[in-house]
DNA sequence: TCGCTGCTGCCAGAATCTGACAGTAGGCTG
DNA sequence: CAGCCTACTGTCAGATTCTGGCAGCAGCGA
């Protein structure tokens, strides 16, 4: 194996464990000895990959996901780049100024004349709308993935406020506006939550009692068929 | 510089030069000699890359393009799956396609745990418009590319047809149509036209006098200002 | 204190890469 | 057809890089 495949592997080690592993193991599973091993993280750190080694506990890969080298066609990455922009275009700061920067990074290694042809496929969505969010949605992203419950004040859209605890699965986009999609406690039944409209936001220690994965897959099926059939 | 770094700038010169390129040339570029040369563009092609040769002419890239190595933050990934979710739901068949390709792609590398993360953030836009594209958008791609102009009938909202020639500049997303952005004739002036709303495209063999990057740019300021500021 | 770990410098042997030369084969032009 | 340009392969010696082992220092936890 040549050294730079050997390169993209160890990274693909430090993703499988995700608990700091320590130089021998990852020199084990490569194959290779604890010195060249020291001298492949240096190579990757001196590229910018976020390798940590902390010493008496091991080596961990920071947040931060290294694409390895991928074809796309031409179509393809109009399609990548467009989805960027519509992205960057959402009311959802975060997400949007991490598309920004994502479509950076793309444009800084695109070619001149495939960025002019992208040029020509322009978005023609008006100016990001004000939605002020008024709750944080880390902490609805941390509920979901931890599969916590969640409790809030709700104004729906004929104005009736009513508190809720639900079980959140996931965080969606509607129009311009992020729904959270959840199983709702107090009517048994799936409901999707506009984020604009949820005030006094609080996660609730206990996890709720089912998968967040079955969740989704029954909530799409829900989706599936006509209201009523 | 090493191989490894070579290998990734052989690709980028060969994007430069869309004509084929002699070995030599690319060689002299590289500082490598061209025995060096074959077989860092044997061990491209090994790893899949499209590159052709030909005896007489020289090498060129084909169509599709190579990602490098590229750092993404978890934030970014979630921007980029999302907006190629968004553009697979879109009514042009073949950006659609090419969207879903992408991500298949991507999906394929992205490690389990950032996979189901991304599963909790879904798109919840209807099932894609049942929108029959009347005409081929190629030909109106190829026009943009080659800054040819383009005639056609349109019927407008009010139910009106016309004929136009346009210079098109730009092929947009306008909410669930695809638009056509150019500088028509008959009005002298930049309008857009939904594509579905065009029949009887025909591309003209004329050359338009502008240059399709300052119309984009002169359009793009329209825009900034309300209409009659 | 000990053990485990990260990390660096050094060195000799192994592996790889590189350039040069020679030769084959295919396309293009005249 | 000949002549030229080009892609491509084989071979080989020298240069370069990579690799593993060793020694040693530093930080952390028990």
């Amino acid at each position: 194996m040549s050294r730079s495949e050997r390169l993209l592997d160890l990274i693909q080690c430090l993703r499988r464990h995700r608990r700091p592993v320590s130089g021998h193991v990852l020199a084990d599973e490569l194959g290779i000895s604890i010195r060249t091993l020291y001298r492949d993280i240096a190579t990757l750190q001196g590229q910018g990959a976020p390798i940590e080694g902390e010493a008496g506990l091991g080596y961990v890969l920071k947040p931060g996901f290294m694409l390895p080298p991928l074809m796309f066609s031409d179509e393809e990455i109009e399609a990548i780049v467009l989805g960027s922009r519509w992205v960057a275009k959402q009311p959802d700061r975060r997400l949007s100024a991490a598309a920004a920067n994502a479509l950076a990074k793309i444009a800084a290694v695109l070619p001149d004349d495939l960025r002019d042809d992208l040029d020509a496929s322009t978005l023609l969505v008006g100016p990001p709308a004000e939605v002020m969010e008024s709750i944080d949605l880390g902490l609805v992203r941390q509920a979901i993935r931890n599969e916590r419950k969640l409790a809030f004040r709700y104004r729906d859209a004929g104005g009736a406020a009513s508190r809720r605890v639900v079980w959140p699965f996931a965080l969606g986009f509607f129009d311009k506006v992020r729904v959270v999609v959840a199983w709702c406690e107090a009517r048994q039944d799936f409901r999707h939550f506009r984020t604009d409209r949820i005030t006094d936001l609080k996660p609730i220690d206990t996890r709720y009692p089912r998968r967040r994965q079955t969740m989704l897959k029954e909530w799409r099926a829900t989706l599936d068929r006509p209201r009523g059939s």
